[in-house]
DNA sequence: GAACCGTGGCT
DNA sequence: TAGCCAAGGTT
């Protein structure tokens, strides 16, 4: 940390001059003594077993991945143990996770590793994020988290924590802004591991106690230097956020198609899928799409599989 | 940028 | 109850 004279015209631009003395260093502490013990984060983690909670993570919560994730690593310890097996291997364990394409993607990405990598993930962000189902955040977490290389991570919760505590709003835009960048930058310390634990103690916090709704501002580290509060914590006043249905869309009935091949020890027939589902247009349009995604196998004998 | 892609728990 | 949310990515 570098001491500022109060007349560095550096200082006067910054609406909060000193955001980064008065956040990293609580948080750091915070999370030391806060953090959970998840097997992806444990010393012997391997960087194979980074990838893999990356994966299952997108958009589903942590409590849910835990099983999955350590049932995965027990029988594919390996990208190349992976890409060994059919998609349709992958597709099978991955469970009600929930977004199968991630199970293909996952599987995907196994085989390219193998291919392309010498079976060794990526270290690099650029590498990373040229692997099938990597995007920016899942990529700079990997290079973080799996090898401790310093990446502005954002991801929901980082990106609501510096919302509330530097911006004041109660939540971030709705998609990922270069103002977001820049303060995600400002923030991250210069030695490599510490942004590292920075990144992962910001998204903690936000997992734990800067909730999406509720916040425990009570127990929150930076609660004297949070903006949000600050200004009398204003309700959000944006744009709504769209509403996700669910009950009879076609993500639904994908979903009810797939559960009975992931129940099924083998093949199924036609009349097993038909039953699954009434509304017979829908029932067509989400087998197609399932067929075209990979995510289901149509046989010569007219009966259907995991690929 | 918007739409789409699963699932289950919580309030 | 029904909306809301959870470590996003692809098209």
């Amino acid at each position: 940390m570098t001491t500022r004279p109060t007349s560095s015209p550096s200082r006067s631009e910054r609406p909060r001059p000193s955001a980064a003395d008065e956040l990293v260093a609580p948080i750091l502490r915070w999370y030391d003594e806060n953090a959970r013990d998840l097997p992806w984060r444990r010393p012997d983690a391997t960087p194979w077993s980074v990838l893999v909670s990356e994966f299952m993570l997108q958009q589903t919560p942590v409590v849910r991945v835990l099983p999955v994730h350590e049932a995965w690593l027990d029988r594919w310890p390996t990208p190349a143990a992976l890409a060994a097996e059919s998609s349709g291997e992958a597709v099978r364990a991955w469970g009600r996770l929930g977004y199968p394409r991630r199970a293909l993607r996952l599987h995907a990405a196994a085989t390219a590793i193998t291919e392309e990598h010498g079976g060794e993930v990526p270290s690099e962000y650029d590498a990373l994020l040229a692997l099938p189902g990597i995007g920016d955040y899942t990529a700079a977490a990997v290079a973080a988290f799996a090898y401790g290389r310093r990446q502005v991570v954002l991801d929901t919760n980082v990106r609501r924590v510096l919302a509330r505590t530097v911006t004041g709003t109660e939540f971030p835009p709705r998609s990922v802004t270069r103002a977001e960048r820049d303060l995600g930058a400002d923030l991250l310390p210069e030695d490599a591991p510490a942004a590292a634990t920075w990144s992962v103690a910001v998204m903690e916090l936000g997992a734990l106690v800067c909730t999406a709704d509720r916040p425990r501002c009570d127990a929150c580290p930076v609660v004297a230097a949070c903006a949000w509060q600050r200004a009398g914590a204003p309700a959000y006043d944006g744009p709504p956020r769209p509403v996700q249905t669910y009950a009879g869309t076609d993500r639904q009935c994908r979903g009810r198609l797939l559960a009975v091949l992931r129940d099924a020890p083998g093949d199924v027939t036609r009349a097993q899928l038909d039953a699954a589902w009434d509304d017979v247009p829908q029932r067509e349009r989400a087998l197609a799409s399932l067929l075209a995604d990979g995510l289901v196998a149509a046989r010569a004998d007219g009966r259907y599989q995991l690929p």
